[in-house]
DNA sequence: TTGAAAGCGCTACCAT
DNA sequence: ATGGTAGCGCTTTCAA
């Protein structure tokens, strides 16, 4: 059933059809009567398609990770999709895999449907392929890459802050040989992340030594493993910050496996604050980075540059808060003894 | 950009370009090449809506799954998505996050969509809603739902056999006080696997009592709670089995909480064989059911609906496997000697 | 408030 | 092998 059959039954053109079903223009109110009982009669529903050519604008938007299987996105895509829904909107979700090859298919998917905006949520990005969007005119909102300018939003993610609470809360603790655990250097955020960690301990006069610092993969083994090379050292660290919070769920488990407790005997801080965190014995302490306010965020960006709030794009912040668990705890005193 | 303005640049019709497109039509490798120049250096893109309305067919799959945030689904889309993209389709992801509300939206996306079949990889399913889609003449395959009928699949998965061969490798370890955490009543796919477990039980002729059968929440949270209840009896458990991974890592937390030694004090198996589990310590003993090969089952049910390869409907029927790791042992000598 | 009709960009059929 | 063109189902002027 179509457009067409519905107005028919209902003894009025397709226009007035179209009139009842987008509110575009009012419509008498015995005449919509008519016209939503042709519809209930008939079961009809609009063809997305047809409805996407028609008017210009395509109330879709697209969304672009890196993994789904990562615990941090479903949650950001969850979110965006019920802010999506709630305005109307589709979202067509485009999964990158990390390969730079399957994020142009995913750009390439996002033209070809004509989307109103597209929200890169993953940090590596391809200038090329930026500028087949832009060349479209269409609203771009990055996560952590690229400036705001013409048409392109950016979200920022406040790790240093967050870092700073971190090393805030640990120094605290008189601890001062802190370890880091950190993600591939191939991904930018991971190395933001690094570097934030350098600079806070820079600026509280702590010495940071080459030795402390491993990689990871930004998953559990990854995470297992720098452990316990961390955990193998003359000179052990007595609190570790991890890259992500997976990072640190592995670090917890080898620390245990080691017949360390934690935090008695180490203090170990996550990063992400994913559900899991708060599951895990003991649960983590780590760095909340709210997924449903990047969805916000990122939404809200392109719902704005689509509406002509503005052409150009705004730089928005994302805060970082220290969630306190109990994975962290005062330096053990034989440690203290020692320095 | 679109296909007329091409067709102008090369010097040919539309349909010509159509045909070097789809490649639906021999047409003069000369032709070709100089409607490939004109594409690329137009930048041009074929607009999708256009496509799907133009052709009946629309080269669409929808995939409803319950929660994108459980971690059961995620490498079920990712699956099933790679093998769309493979056969030059696309994919039309529906959460219903467990509401029948929001799966009613599901269902009239994709009907809204024209999608040439629906994957319903939620356990739950309106009746109503089926109707909807098969009087559209819409494939539909299910999991662990329905019969097969005129164009409807089905993939069942044979918990009876892992459960088995769950309950066999407990009992060759002496195993005879066997305890289980289901999932909650409201969930068909949970009541089956408790059925099972009791079934396997009568079996092997081993008592079953219903205190050693706790409630979880499919959450780790939920097989904490449950555990810690079954640590109270009197008469404790020698061996747990979950109705899926995260209840039995949330046991595994527990029995470590309350100072029992996994497997040396208490056997715990999982279900599902979800990523964590092999990196969770001790590592999850667990029945995998392969969620890869319910994306190629679901895909190839569709395919082959839509291509004619039968009318009527197949039930599949997908294998489970006993991964053996290190959360199951013998019984404690202790609780031999009791008995 | 309503209707008629011109597209939207593409596919597919009929000619040639 | 190629071109012409009638739809696909809807939205959106322009008139009435």
């Amino acid at each position: 059933m179509n457009i067409k059959g519905v107005a028919k039954l209902a003894g009025v053109s397709t226009a007035t059809v179209s009139r009842v079903l987008n509110k575009t223009a009012p419509v008498d109110a015995r005449t919509e009567r008519r016209v939503r009982k042709a519809i209930e009669r008939t079961g009809y529903y609009p063809n997305t398609h047809a409805r996407m050519l028609g008017s210009a604008k395509s109330q879709t938007y697209g969304l672009i990770i890196s993994d789904i299987a990562n615990p941090f996105f479903p949650e950001l895509v969850k979110s965006f999709e019920h802010l999506a829904v709630d305005h109307n909107h589709e979202v067509l979700i485009g999964n990158t895999d990390y390969h730079p090859e399957r994020m142009e298919q995913c750009v390439r998917r996002m033209l070809e449907h004509n989307v109103a905006g597209v929200a890169i949520m993953t940090s590596e990005m391809d200038p090329e392929l930026v500028r087949m969007l832009s060349k479209r005119k269409i609203p771009i909102v990055f996560l952590d890459t690229g400036k705001a300018g013409p048409l392109t939003s950016n979200i920022s993610i406040d790790y240093q802050h967050g870092i700073d609470l971190a090393i805030d809360h640990l120094t605290a603790f008189k601890h001062r040989r802190i370890a880091f655990i950190q993600g591939p250097v191939k991904f930018k955020s991971a190395v933001i992340r690094r570097d934030a960690f350098i600079s806070s301990l820079k600026r509280d006069g702590i010495e940071t030594g080459e030795d402390l610092i491993k990689t990871g993969n930004h998953s559990i083994d990854g995470g297992r493993h720098a452990m316990d090379e961390l955990l193998t050292l003359e000179s052990r660290p007595t609190a570790v910050m991890c890259s992500n919070d997976l990072t640190a769920i592995g670090a917890l488990m080898a620390a245990h496996i080691a017949g360390l407790r934690v935090p008695e005997d180490i203090s170990v801080v996550g990063f992400d604050d994913i559900e899991l965190s708060s599951l895990v014995h003991p649960s983590l302490t780590t760095i909340r980075v709210s997924r449903s306010e990047i969805a916000t965020r990122a939404f809200t960006a392109l719902y704005g540059a689509t509406n002509k709030t503005g052409p150009h794009g705004i730089n928005y912040t994302i805060p970082t808060e220290l969630i306190v668990r109990q994975s962290t705890g005062p330096v053990p005193t034989n440690a203290l003894l020692a320095t």
